[in-house]
Order: structure tokens, then C-alpha cells, then sequence
DNA sequence: TATTGTTATACTCTATAACTATA
DNA sequence: TATAGTTATAGAGTATAACAATA
């Protein structure tokens, strides 16, 4: 594949170094808050969030799951836990009988408010303080436009969930 | 705690997004490449990566956890990990008789070399294949002020739990 | 047959606390 | 006393494969 050796220059690279250096460092500040001020992982609130900005309050696991990046058996694992400590229900879907629809309760958007404050006071504390506003316009428009890159390709190394190899 | 609701902006809430969203993808993405290519988890790569760009191919054991956000166990645990697989040597410091030093071997540069390539290529595709040069550049900028900012003033959550003020 | 989701299981990683030894 | 690092251990999370039920 590598045949030919690619180079980035260093622009590039500090950029990249950097995306690394604040995603981690935000990523374990915002895990912590999470965790001390509802018992969140943050995969969990992403769930919860998720679940909580649809109308319906519900989503189908395997919508759920989407964007998400899980194995099936991940989710289930969370949808699990957050059931049991009644956050969010699950119950069979009503038009498809293999489905599994997850509903979020009172008692989960009570955690999510409980959460978000906080979340909110953390990210405009790490990331948003040191940005004019362009800065973060740019961050929208330069990341935004990453993200589309790749919803529309994955990569080969993502494999879309589907395989029926020997 | 946070009495005045702080709030954020839809162009700061949607950088955000593609933020997390991005760097999800792509740490991901990017994990499963070490791993296939080298047999390396991103954290491993990390730190063979800055023992292989030190002069000396070597570091003492907290000087090789800085920026990588660590417990000292868990560092401990991979530094083993490593050093069975025989890409990294430990051994006493000679100037602190507390200390361990962590030298990358010459396998270890091996493993390296064998899992750049196609980490560059990776990037190039995921990252930088949509993006022109002043978007790189603003994207270095941008993140660069958020990650010198972050470094500056370590949130109130993240404990400093082994280093004090130097 | 393909798809949805669960279960069983094994493994990796992380964190806390207790411990050793040097400074 | 404080610091560097290790060990013991426990828990969370993830992935794979086998499985059941439905389309």
C-alpha cells in the first residue's frame, strides 16, 4: 500500500500533534466531570445526549449506535447498564419485532441536566477561552469540513460492520 | 457550582461537534492501523515515537509520561508491556538511583519504521486530503493556542497529581 | 438468507492504594 | 519527609464469535 512514501510537511504535523494533544487533554477533563457530576462515561452522556435531542426521546440501537463507532455488543453493554440504573428504557420496536427501541427516562434527562452545566462551564473554560471568533469559525469551517470528508469515505480501514468472509 | 448558566453558541456547539467527532474517527481509524501494522496501541505508539525522536533514545519514566496523561501505574504497565516484546530496555538512572530509564532498542526503531508509512498515509487521507494549505494552517493555529492555553492553566479538574509546580 | 440484537468470553487498559528504595 | 517507580488488584470498556428471533 505504501509504496510510495508520503510526506507531510510541518504545518501539517503541528496541526495534527496539536488536534491529538487537545482532543486527549479535553477528552479526560470533560470524562472526569462527566463522571463526577452524573456517573457518565462519556460514551454514556453521548448516548443520553443523543437520545435526549431526538423528539421522541427514543432511538432504534442500531441508530443509536451510528456515529458512535461500536460493535453491537458495545452498545448493548451500555444500553445495559443505563438501563439498570433506570436512565433509559428499552422495549421492543413496534414496526420491526427484531428491533430494540431505547427510550430515555425523567430520571435520565434529570442526569443529563445535572450534567450539562458543568460540561458546558468546561468547554467554554479549556477550549473557548483562548478563541476570538473567528477563531472558533474556523475551527467549524475547517473541521466541519473534515468530518464530512469522512462520513463520505470511509476509510478502508473501517470496515462497514458488514462481512460475510469465510 | 455553576450558578450563571454559561452558554455556547451554535458555531462554537457545532466546532465542538466536528472537534469530537473527528478526533473519534480518526484516533479510531488510526489505532486499528498500529495496531495491524505494528501491533501497537496508540499509547504505545506515543511513547515509542518520543523515545525514538529523543536524541539519546532514551527518557526517564515520568519524563516519558508527560502530555501522555497517565497514572504512574499505567505507565509502569506499559513500559513492561514494551520492554517484553523487547522495543524498549529499562534500566537505573545514573544520576537518581529512584529512577528508571527507558531506552527504545533497536527493534524498537524498527517496529517504528514499520508502522510510519502507513500512519502518514492514514493522515494524509483521513486529515489532509480535503483540506488546502491555509486550512491547515489555520487549523495549526487555531488548536495550537487552545493546546498552549491548556498547558498554561490545567483545569481545576485535572488534579496535579504528580507534578507540582516546577 | 440477511438482519437485529443479546450473550459468553477473553483481553486491554486504567486507576487506586499499598509498598520499596532512594533522596 | 518527599519522590520514583513497582505491584496488587479491581473495574470499566471493547471486540469477536456464537446464538436466537424475526424479516
Amino acid at each position: 500500500m505504501a509504496s510510495s512514501p508520503q510526506r507531510i510537511d510541518p504545518t501539517q504535523l503541528s496541526a495534527y500533534f496539536a488536534l491529538i494533544e487537545v482532543s486527549s487533554l479535553l477528552r479526560h477533563a470533560v470524562e472526569q466531570q462527566l463522571r463526577d457530576a452524573g456517573d457518565l462515561s462519556y460514551v454514556q452522556f453521548q448516548l443520553l445526549a443523543r437520545l435526549g435531542a431526538s423528539p421522541s426521546g427514543s432511538y432504534r440501537m442500531t441508530e443509536l449506535a451510528d456515529g458512535v463507532v461500536y460493535s453491537r455488543s458495545g452498545l448493548t453493554y451500555q444500553a445495559q447498564t443505563l438501563e439498570q440504573r433506570g436512565l433509559v428504557t428499552r422495549s421492543p420496536s413496534v414496526d420491526d419485532d427484531r428491533g430494540t427501541t431505547v427510550t430515555i427516562t425523567a430520571q435520565g434527562r434529570e442526569v443529563l441536566e445535572q450534567v450539562f452545566p458543568g460540561h458546558i462551564a468546561l468547554l467554554t473554560e479549556m477550549l473557548f477561552e483562548p478563541l476570538e471568533p473567528d477563531h472558533v469559525e474556523a475551527l467549524a469551517d475547517v473541521l466541519g469540513r473534515v468530518r464530512d470528508h469522512l462520513r463520505a469515505a470511509p476509510p478502508r480501514s473501517a470496515a462497514p460492520r458488514r462481512r460475510k468472509a469465510t
